[in-house]
DNA sequence: GTCTATATGTGGATAGAC
DNA sequence: GTCTATCCACATATAGAC
């Protein structure tokens, strides 16, 4: 099961999430394409158990760097290991990031680990003072940014990962007064979010 | 044939990039499936003009900007346009900034589109000061996150396209000084690129 | 749990008449 | 250029014996 689930990877590594095949699979882990019937309902039963685990695994990687400390550094680390993570497999950030299976959504079990990925992430900004949804959701954009054009634009380098230090000093010093308004808000203050609040990455129709 | 590639970004639109059956194209525009052979030689031949007037149509866009006069608001209205373009289509984008199609690559003549596109970028850029490629990169991810965040987690919405004035503000900011040596790069000299120049948002591996 | 055998569906692509 | 007919590969999923 665990050989299943870890040769799963494998095969969304070489071929892309969707290019995964029950029959490829079954190989991998010399059994017979039906067999795999017996651990797995159906191949999105298979795609939620590697989003569950995929979230783990990201949760465990910036669980494991500290909270204190320096603003910078705190932010930074969780940046840099945060888009290590996804540079290095990125059939997970795509599974666990992006909508690219057609008809899957993770079950409810799944969703509640990327949710506390998710508020992971954000304890972290908010220990900095980084409170505001639309700081959050700056953020996020630019992490998401960075692992998607290094994957896109060149794969295995890392013309964009090395950016991520200077990116985290360009939004800390935009935001600059931690959590109080700042300049652009102060620019305009109509593009202040009317929005409600977003539980979690996933929302949306 | 006009009505071909019109019904195969509806197509890509309603059921994914990836989702488009000659089957179903040939049925939109009441055609047999094995005729579409008359019009392209194989599916990765429809990408292909897909793919060239995608960029075409993200040229004219862009193009239509203005490129002289304040800097914030040439990188502001090239920002928007682009990420209202990328939003609108969401296919669209996927083809021309992403790599899920299996096996597929543009042909020459396309790729050429898309370095047209990129250049007509990069130009923007220069006429406000900004020509280092590390700020070209820096550019671009922050386009890119604000645009796959949007499409992933609030499709339809404006969650993250209402950012795109205050993050070139901060870009702006940050770059302050205009193609000299920015803050980020004074701080940490090693981190100055040693790459060669990249021509496209398309080389890698 | 694992197997063989098979159902059932969907792709892209080709042959050849008109 | 368009059609009918068909090929062939490959997919997920199920039935039922062991």
């Amino acid at each position: 099961m665990e050989r299943i689930l870890a040769a799963a990877w494998e095969l969304a590594d070489e071929q892309g999430l969707a290019g995964i095949s029950l029959r490829d699979l079954a190989d991998r882990v010399d059994l017979r394409q039906p067999s795999l019937y017996s651990y797995f309902e159906s191949k999105h039963a298979l795609y939620d158990a590697m989003f569950a685990q995929g979230c783990e695994q990201m949760l465990e990687g910036i669980h494991a760097r500290p909270v204190n400390g320096d603003a910078r550094r705190v932010v930074k680390e969780m940046a840099r290991r945060f888009v290590a993570l996804s540079v290095e497999n990125p059939a997970r950030a795509q599974l666990l990031f992006q909508r690219t299976i057609p008809g899957f959504e993770p079950s409810a079990a799944s969703y509640a680990i990327a949710q506390r990925m998710f508020e992971e992430g954000r304890t972290r900004l908010a220990s900095v003072g980084l409170t505001k949804d639309r700081q959050m959701d700056m953020y996020t954009a630019l992490i998401a940014g960075i692992v998607a054009q290094q994957l896109a634009n060149d794969p295995g380098g890392t013309r964009w990962t090395r950016l991520v230090d200077e990116m985290v000093d360009m939004y800390l010093d935009h935001n600059r007064g931690n959590g109080s308004r700042n300049e652009a808000e102060a620019r305009s203050p109509k593009a202040s979010r009317p929005r409600a609040e977003r539980p979690i990455e996933r929302g949306g129709k």
